[in-house]
DNA sequence: ATTTCTTTTCTATTATTCTAGAATAATAGT
DNA sequence: ACTATTATTCTAGAATAATAGAAAAGAAAT
């Protein structure tokens, strides 16, 4: 994973917000959630969560996938991975091993 | 890790300058860095850099100790540890698994 | 004591992000 | 066509963050 790549994924993963959202859809599994069933998880005004993930999906984190007239959003697991990868190797290489 | 510090870490981690110096200091091992080898490597200047340095304290991924008229920087590494915890375990549980 | 070295703090400027109300768009059912 | 549902886009105010020059602080050497 390039460098400013891994900044930026990690910075949209620092916001509560956001955060909060993706581990949601993490635990969703590959079913993911649609954007009504995260704002009645979240409470925050549909604009503001809108506006949140849109920056998860500019990052790459999440996909979205339109289902009628409901959006199902889903965690982007090879992308968090890579992440996790960057800070393992890249980054953090001998303070923990990777496995899978 | 609690949610909110985890969020902090990975929020002041995605900024690219503070990225680029806590990776720096990671590979620098336990013998760390003074600020003005670090500044020669990124190439900022002293107050911005300061800035930055305040913030990753902040957030507890790196220390200080002041030797002389040096201050030597060490990356957190129990710290960065509990990061990559809750990103595996709490967050991203079975998509990766992690060991040590 | 003065100078030098290292780093921070102060201050100001510029830019970005967050938030949410209002309006709009897209889809589907009646 | 009308209505309801779901979600985005537009807009703007408020808050926060980033940047860096200048001054100051702390520590050691001469």
């Amino acid at each position: 994973m390039e460098f400013d790549d891994a900044a930026k994924k990690l910075a949209e993963l620092g916001h509560p917000v956001r955060l909060k959202v993706f581990r949601l859809l993490v635990q969703a599994g590959l079913e993911g959630l649609p954007v009504k069933a995260i704002q009645a998880h979240v409470g925050i005004p549909n604009s503001t969560l809108s506006h949140h993930l849109a920056h998860l999906v500019s990052a790459g984190l999440i996909t979205q996938t339109r289902e009628g007239r409901i959006l199902r959003c889903r965690a982007s697991y090879p992308e968090i991975k890579q992440v996790l990868d960057f800070l393992l190797q890249d980054c953090c290489a001998g303070v923990v091993q990777i496995q899978g």
